[in-house]
RNA sequence: GGCGGCGUAGCCAAGAGGUCAAGGCAGCGGUCUGCAAAACCGUUAUUCAUCGGUUCGACUCCGAUCGCCGCCUCCA
């Protein structure tokens, strides 16, 4: 079995190949850090996230480098408002990134370089673009040839002449053509400036790219990823600056995820529905937003709404429910010589799980199809649990506890399942208790009030009871060991 | 205008040229329960935007139409 993924340049799913076996080298675009981080950012993090975990779970070794782009147009312009530099303000929000990737239990990358510390690695690749004839001072900038790269255009699926039909690229007077980006941008005064052959300035965004990657990966390497708005210019340019000067591939392969959007558009923030990372965490817990964001596959635009994260709740607690249940049994109370419960049927899906998650994710990771594959398992250990007598076989609790272990396994790759299943359920309740201002003293206290009332079959008062808890949202559970009570969603 | 993508049940969302179109939420019937809740069992698309074509056979391939979204300027 191969794993096969969507490849943008080529339009298809394709077999992994990796230049050196067993060793996948993985290029990523990380942030521009100049403000907090939002639901996309947190997509693209976890998509790479779970991609990584699922290539070292089928063996490869990973390079992975995410870079971060610390110095750029809205870097100095948002320092300028806030009257600070632009060093400050993103060495400031790459640390403020940090805290919402570890909030979201996200692994740092093998390589995080940043552009700032790069300058003399792009300077290079510069004059090795000017010296094959591939790129041009001009004014105090230096501009990449777009005519002298034949295959330009060819991730963006668009072809030169249409776009300088549509014409909608600026002006400049510098430029001899108007596809032309910059590679080094003469700096103005009171800017940030490292020295160049070309005088003072800074570098253009796509350099940062092309040289980091191969510092830290080489001329060629497997896979670059990113978001879908990413592809054209970024990407097409870092492939022109990259091929140009090597004249081999740049990554032989390219993942890019989709959106999240807000009643179906994307988040921007002059539509004003823009969400950052911190906003979602105060209102959800992080793997509830995993849950989340792994609901649909990873290049499908994914639309945010209260509800969705309701439903992402839900599925959620139904997964650490069956967990809790199996944490519950007792192997001391079980009986090593009763017979198993167990049909032929319920062994074998449960023992194939782990191979149906593979075939799912070895799909161009389809983690949407996993989780179907999780809810399957746990209906099964439900309803296996359900029928367990009172003394279990000691050979059918061993058996649900490797299930639930392995279950756990597996989501741990989409980064779900890692709290204590008690603990997460217990979370979840205290937290609607403090939000809906409930007092549980007082409810406690009329639980057993109506217990009374249940063992004196007083049905008019202890019904009364549970109907005034659930108009604040409690619902009352009567198990064989008491009465334990939740709080309901809205 | 150019390019790319999407349109599957009330909602979310997989799938895929061929016996039954995953799964979740919601709904309905049942088991359990004093009654409930949870859990479990059963049930909910003869049909996959529309219209044509290819094929023994298409929801899956091709073409057209309609609708939605994205990129073409910074963007995850």
């Amino acid at each position: 079995m191969t794993m096969r993924i969507h490849n943008t340049l080529s339009g298809k799913k394709e077999t992994l190949q990796t230049l050196e076996p067993g060793h996948v080298k993985l290029y990523v675009c990380g942030i521009t850090s100049y403000d907090y981080c939002h639901i996309g950012h947190a997509r693209s993090a976890l998509a790479f996230d779970m991609i990584v975990n699922y290539l070292k779970y089928r063996g490869y070794k990973v390079t992975y480098v995410r870079n971060f782009t610390d110095i750029d147009d809205k870097i100095i312009a948002r320092a300028a408002e806030q009257q600070t530099s632009a060093e400050e303000l993103a060495a400031r929000f790459i640390r403020e990134f940090y805290v919402d990737m570890d909030k979201l239990g996200i692994n740092r990358p093998d390589i995080e370089p940043k552009a700032t510390e790069h300058i003399s690695e792009m300077i290079a690749l510069i004059e090795e673009l000017i010296s094959k004839g591939k790129a041009y001072p001009s004014g105090n900038d230096v501009y990449y040839i777009v005519d002298s790269f034949p295959d330009y255009g060819k991730l963006s699926k668009r072809n030169v002449e249409d776009m300088q039909a549509g014409a909608r690229i600026s002006i400049n007077e510098q430029k001899r053509n108007p596809l032309d980006f910059v590679l080094w941008k003469g700096s103005k005064p009171g800017e940030p400036t490292w020295e160049s052959p070309w005088g003072p300035g800074r570098p253009g965004w796509h350099i940062e790219c092309s040289a980091m990657s191969r510092k830290y990966l080489g001329e060629t390497f497997d896979i670059h990823g990113g978001g879908q708005d990413l592809i054209f210019p970024h990407h097409e340019n870092e492939i022109a600056q990259s091929e140009g000067v090597h004249g081999k591939a740049f990554a032989n392969l390219w993942i890019h995820h989709g959106f999240v959007t807000i009643r179906d558009e994307k988040m921007s923030k002059s539509l004003g529905n823009f969400l950052t990372i911190r906003d979602i965490l105060t209102h959800y817990h992080p793997e509830v937003l995993r849950f989340f964001i792994f609901s649909t596959h990873y290049r499908n635009p994914l639309d945010f709404s209260e509800s969705a994260m309701q439903d992402a709740t839900a599925g959620l607690e139904r997964l650490y429910e069956c967990v809790a249940a199996v944490d519950r049994l007792d192997p001391q109370k079980s009986d090593a010589n009763s017979a198993s419960i167990f049909t032929d049927n319920d062994r074998q899906l449960l023992e194939s799980m782990e191979s149906r998650f593979q075939q799912a994710m070895d799909n161009d990771f389809n983690t949407a199809q996993a989780q179907g594959i999780f809810f399957d398992t746990v209906k099964t250990i439900n309803r296996i649990c359900r029928a367990l007598p009172a003394v279990p076989s000691a050979s059918d609790v061993e058996f649900l506890k490797k299930c639930a272990n392995n279950l756990r396994k597996l989501a741990d790759i989409m980064g779900i399942l890692r709290e204590d299943a008690e603990s997460f359920l217990a979370a979840g309740k205290n937290k609607m208790i403090s939000e809906g201002g409930l007092d549980v003293n007082a409810i406690e206290a009329l639980i057993a009030e109506r217990n009374q009332c249940r063992s004196a079959k007083n049905w008019a008062r202890s019904d009364e009871i549970r109907d005034l808890l659930l108009a604040q949202n409690i619902e009352l559970k009567d198990g064989p060991n008491g009465t334990t009570w939740s709080v309901k969603g809205n």
